[in-house]
DNA sequence: AACTATTTATAAGA
DNA sequence: TTCTTATAAATAGTT
């Protein structure tokens, strides 16, 4: 269709070849376009050519992307596979993972038991009071801490406490203007206590346990760090 | 282009829809083809009928995830975007999940434990005790269980045993034969007492413990259910 | 970008 | 579906 018949093969001369794409390029959208009206149909056309930017028509009452999932629908393929797949298969990898760990802190909470062996109810079971040594150490250390950061406190406000008294003599020497009842029984007391016993009732001090073997864990669930899984 | 000229809106009559259809499809496709030998471009055509299955024309030397992979760098989108966020968040989701449990399963294996306060501390050391009864209790269970099957076993095996001995001094009631040394010395005992043994040597009996609350656990971190992360 | 001679596509009919 | 054919549409070469 033109002034002469042209053979259907690339067209050498790079103007002549730009033109009859920018020529041809509307015909085809136009037909593309009246397809789609005409016969009710879904139409997706993308083109590039070498020099110009990509061109693309798409039936209006669709997008390029359902496009494409009908395609690979009716393909029964996926192009995405191998990436989906391997996230997927992460995916799949995580959760499991996540259940093992949620099994395994049940366990250790005491629930889900029925379906332990004897042999590992007792490992459960040894491996849990010896883990409780080293809480109850912890505990222990932290409380001693505690405490010595209050009698530190304490002493703290006994020495200050005295200081005070001792000004308060000097300045008061003779004249018992004001009454100063104090029979010096070692009033700092009245700080010590109350304090000594907020500490103890806060914590249950227990020191019953002792067990032999201290350093038996469980090897870790192999650790998974970050797979590359963004797209481009 | 063709007896008559047509409108372009939808063919109503089916069947002239179909072959129009058919027709320009055809065409476009020839159109496609043409394009690309011609003008050297790239060109990917998909489409979809209501009642027929899709067709497609891509340029040979392409591949249509190649056109796509294209369309979405030129357009500097991701059309499945959306679809890997979600599936990247729920990624994040489960590792964050994971590291919570597995931190729980380090402070109740005695690990990591520095950074617990001394009320976590005392927490975590009374649900370890009170887990502990459970599995104490779980574990004395399964043994008496065992322990019950095996002494069933045994009383079924003196059973056998006596049976056999009473049918053995039947068939041999005077007639001194074979020698038969047996001064009735109960003879079951032998089975009995190296199981018994076997029983208590594998599982160390400890009843020790005892302690109050026993049903306080912790809330379980959400439950997440299998999202649809499927394509297609 | 417009023009137009000619080719090509296709609507309607068989 | 496919063929036929009159006619509409597309476009190659030209301006």
């Amino acid at each position: 269709m033109g002034r002469g018949k042209i053979e259907i093969k690339r067209i050498e001369n790079s103007t002549n070849r730009q033109v009859t794409y920018s020529k041809r390029r509307n015909g085809i959208f136009k037909k593309a376009q009246e397809l789609s009206v005409l016969c009710d149909a879904k139409v997706s056309l993308i083109m590039f050519s070498k020099t110009e930017k990509f061109h693309e028509y798409i039936t209006p009452s669709t997008t390029t992307k359902s496009i494409y999932d009908d395609y690979q629908k009716a393909l029964g393929i996926d192009l995405w596979k191998t990436h989906y797949e391997k996230m997927q298969e992460y995916l799949r990898k995580l959760k499991e993972i996540n259940n093992k760990l949620r099994r395994e802190i049940r366990k250790r909470m005491g629930e889900d038991l029925n379906s332990l062996s004897i042999h590992e109810l007792r490992d459960l079971q040894q491996e849990m009071d010896e883990s409780l040594i080293n809480i109850r150490k912890r505990k222990d250390h932290t409380i001693q801490t505690s405490t010595e950061k209050y009698k530190k406190k304490v002493r703290n406000l006994e020495e200050r406490h005295g200081n005070l008294l001792r000004n308060f003599e000097a300045r008061w020497k003779d004249p018992h203007e004001h009454g100063l009842e104090d029979d010096d029984d070692d009033g700092d007391y009245d700080y010590a206590v109350p304090l000594g016993n907020g500490v103890s009732n806060i914590f249950t001090f227990d020191s019953q346990h002792s067990h032999p073997h201290p350093n038996l864990h469980h090897a870790a669930w192999g650790s998974f760090g970050s797979h590359d899984l963004r797209l481009a």
